[in-house]
DNA sequence: TATGAATGAGAGTTCATTCAT
DNA sequence: AATGAATGAACTCTCATTCAT
């Protein structure tokens, strides 16, 4: 009875999502130890034991949200083409942002804990860090060596670029500002680009 | 005997600063809510009760040293003087990541338990944050209105600007990188300022 | 399925109340801060923290059994109708003793409570001493105006009376007396009555 | 140099004394299970530490409170003679009310703490009560056997006797009533004294 | 003698997890 | 599969007692 067994499997694995999303936005709330599984289990409308049909332990629910949050922010990295012109970096910037908000309680998981956790800083989000910072890095590289950009340490700026483009939804992510609409990321994206390319600074010449 | 009992305060006050850095480091490591007392208390080579001659709970503890933070992160918004050229800028900001620095574990507790509790956020940074933004924000409002610099939006802006600056700090804070020396930390500066103000862009005239 | 509900809530109640009928002879026994919440478990062959699920905590235990006591001693108060003759005084403190003998470990922990704290006095106790005093007083201040009784001071009768009739029961509420038979009670509340009526002294003219 | 020996004896003597009578105090007001070392020592004016100079233990302090407590109670016990007269009889019990007032916070806390527990029950009240006790029941039991008396049972009287005379400082010894003056230990004793004898009923004779 | 900081055993309580229903 | 009562390890905190000063 193959249909019914992958209905069940279907099933189960709805029902995992639906617990995974609401475990997330517990756990982004109150942390990952303030969070009580019958707190979960109580927003789910749900017995605490039931959960363990879905998820070994606490921590296991912890684990795959993490792995999910990973999974999210690692779409930012694999992006089909290094951007090159300014509306190419924009919209780059704009689906990146897209990307934040729509796994808020995710994202915001992975933050907290990463924070305070050697372990899961390496394991969920060194890596996609790391993969973020390479082609920008490398792109500042090369377009010092080609004369276009001013000689600064591309490491540096680097982090400095993130910085900046991560500044507008921090509080976003900590749940104290509202997401913002389309038209903000391209406020967001524009800005960010611009004042990184040409600064703030009006030019005399121009 | 007044000598006898200032002799005991100061060696009380002394007791709670060395008690309020350990917790620090521990809770900035491990969180407040995984970090026990006795584990506060072994790392002072003292039994659990001593602690609780010093402070009345393990949140008192949290709480002092949440104070602390904010009491030292307070010090970067009393500036003297609004800061006018590059070299004033710069070194305002030098001095700024000589504070975070200074006091790593403390801020750090104090980022992770804001990026938690609603209650921490507001009572120990949200205010402290606002003092920082707010002279930024009005000094692009006014360089905007004097025609020095582009018509972006102040408050976006003030974001950026913030996060750009914390960037190279971020994993210092975090405890994965090394305190910058003094001289990285005037490379810090000197880039942030530089890349705020005319970009990374190489002007063609120039 | 209500079925099931209310099978589980009958269980809960009948669970709460062996829990109060254990805690109440373990308070009663060793006075309610020298009883842990361990051996008051250890009694009902339970983990400690499956008490939690029926009193969240050892002081609620405590009030929960003040709360029948006091409530148990209320029957005392509400007379069907103020006695007359001897044989309806008899049987009243007839009843009365049963009351108090039926309920001794919730009213022996009651007494000793009250006996240390103020609140525990006023809150569960006094209200329903002064509404026994009271039909009593008015009682003998009746029968002194009728110019049956002797003019004593009313209230000072009215605790001389209950201090009389309290006596015989005072070592059975304290443990070190078995609880009368009902011939016994019947003894008690005969003699009471008839030494406060007519004194313990052969009338001369008799 | 017996003197100066001597003097620190009693010196040491005085303060023991001192001691004895705050933490009977404390105790009465608290129980001593809820009194704290810090408390006593604090109303003392004294660090806790020097309460050990003077009593091995908190539960040493406690014993010797009983035992000043038994002792003070066992004057009661010590009649020169056995009353006859009513005028005897009124002022045995005068001087009992006295005993008791004189010793309030050591009487309650012999009472607080024998209610609780059997060994201290045995130890320092249940000796002096059936010393009390005895001589009463004696004089019952003659008098019946003379003809004075009506047939009770002779130990149910005296406890009915005690009883009675005990109500009305039940709660001056709980502090809720201030203690009786001369005058009204005088109304104590002699309404007791006569309503035991001839009742509270008005003879038809008279 | 007097002090009070240090101690640590032991208390109350929480909550992730199990399992009979 | 779903339930939630039972469990007990682990935590925070108290306070009688000790002892260096």
């Amino acid at each position: 009875m193959p249909d019914r067994t992958s209905r069940r499997e279907r099933r189960h694995a709805r029902r995992r999502k639906e617990i995974l999303a609401v475990a997330a936005r517990v756990f982004a709330t109150k942390g990952y130890r303030d969070a009580t599984v019958s707190e979960i289990a109580a927003a789910l409308d749900m017995a605490d034991g039931t959960l363990y049909n879905y998820f070994a332990s606490k921590r296991d629910l912890l684990l795959a949200i993490l792995d999910k949050a990973s999974t999210d922010v690692q779409v930012l990295v694999s992006l089909p083409h290094v951007p090159r012109t300014r509306e190419d970096l924009v919209s780059t910037l704009v689906s990146a942002y897209a990307v934040l908000v729509d796994h808020l309680p995710f994202v915001r998981t992975l933050l907290m804990e990463a924070w305070a956790d050697d372990a899961i800083l390496q394991h969920y989000l060194a890596q996609q860090l790391a993969h973020i910072r390479q082609p920008i890095a490398a792109y500042i590289r090369a377009r010092i060596e080609a004369g276009d950009f001013c000689p600064v340490d591309p490491l540096l700026a680097t982090q400095m670029v993130l910085g900046m483009v991560a500044a507008p939804v921090v509080s976003v992510l900590r749940g104290t500002a509202l997401p913002p609409s389309p038209e903000q990321r391209q406020l967001y994206a524009e800005t960010a680009i611009d004042i990184l390319m040409d600064g703030v600074r009006v030019r005399a010449e121009q």
